[in-house]
DNA sequence: GCTATGATTGAAACACGTTCTAGATTCGGA
DNA sequence: TCCGAATCTAGAACGTGTTTCAATCATAGC
């Protein structure tokens, strides 16, 4: 299975990625989407610009390829642990409780990742499949609530898709500052208490 | 009632206005976002693009702004009619079917506006309220099936805005390219099935 | 009609994403 | 060890969203 960390080149070009994402994830939890300017991205990763550029080939790319990253280390995260819970709906909501908190916490990281992952176009869809597979990943955990995965149904999986759309209908509407937070957790547990009864 | 266009100003400034939102839905149905260039918005609305920063502060401003203008005719046209079907899960299938046909035929238009909506951060919330409550109207126009509106359940309120958010996610994967109008109309199918039995 | 005030214009200038270029540097294979 | 190819660097340059400014125009109130 090679679902994982699987990055090709020597043990520089890997160094000059990581770096790369690791400036990027900072300058966005500091100032958010504006504050990501590739630039200074390329400044604070020791590299050029044009290195950067022969990286991630646009701004959108470097953050959802960011995104994808912090996702992978929150599912591998919660693949470990069972998730608390009597009832699908809790353990979902838990995680999603869970989530939303931490998102929280970054607003500015959570903005500039959310907005990058929302204008994205056509030429990023492979970067946001990924972030897709392990939303559903993590949701799917929650519902079946044991470590050891049953295979899901075709109902849970459209259940699992509804619950990553309103999710990110939800995050769109707090990062645009329409909602809060707890409207946020609110919209999910309605939601989910639509979709799983 | 003051729900529909009232625009402040002398006339030659209400045509001005008009003239821009012309010249946006142009460019935008002919080119899709890219093709929304601020000097060409300016230079096809015969005005200075002083001017038109002065009538909308942004791209984005005026992206969304003329969605709300669009949403405004399609739900006008909307509440003129009684929505076909038997059941609610007939009525509101058929209103986004209609809707994304609709949408399927000008892909670079709808390309264009989507990605503003997604891309829009909080300086714009006031112009996407505007095309969230339209949303929403038309949707709750379909699960009431009549002309005459009765008051919606919260139930109804809350399932509308799920609906809202799924169609939302799909208009995304559709506009990225990751997945095909049918696809949309499919997820729309399965996730209206689920809330509305 | 005249004037003050605000709106409009045209054009320049700036910011940041992106591209391009010419010269170092690195690295794998002969 | 040396060569050629790929990669990296520094920096200039370009495109488009946005800001700014001086000059002109339109209009409401006298």
């Amino acid at each position: 299975m090679t679902s994982t960390t699987e990055t090709p080149g020597s043990n520089a070009q890997r160094e000059r990625r990581r770096r790369i994402l690791d400036a990027t994830i900072a300058l966005a939890d500091s100032g958010g989407y504006d504050a990501v300017q590739m630039r200074a991205v390329a400044d604070n990763a020791d590299v050029a610009l044009g290195t950067l550029y022969r990286y991630f080939p646009s701004k959108i790319h470097l953050l959802v390829t960011a995104l994808g990253r912090e996702f992978e280390r929150a599912e591998a995260q919660s693949r470990t642990r069972v998730v608390p819970g009597d009832t699908a709906h809790q353990r979902v909501m838990h995680v999603l409780g869970v989530t939303t908190t931490a998102l929280q916490k970054q607003p500015e990281l959570t903005e500039a990742l959310t907005r990058a992952f929302m204008f994205a176009d056509a030429s990023v869809a492979e970067e946001i499949h990924v972030v897709g597979v392990k939303l559903t990943a993590m949701i799917t955990h929650a519902i079946d609530g044991t470590d050891e995965a049953r295979e899901p149904t075709d109902e849970d999986m459209a259940i699992v898709r509804v619950i990553g759309d309103v999710w990110l209908s939800a995050l769109m509407g707090w990062v645009t500052g329409r909602t809060s937070a707890d409207d946020v957790t609110k919209s999910m547990d309605v939601a989910v208490k639509l979709l799983l009864r």
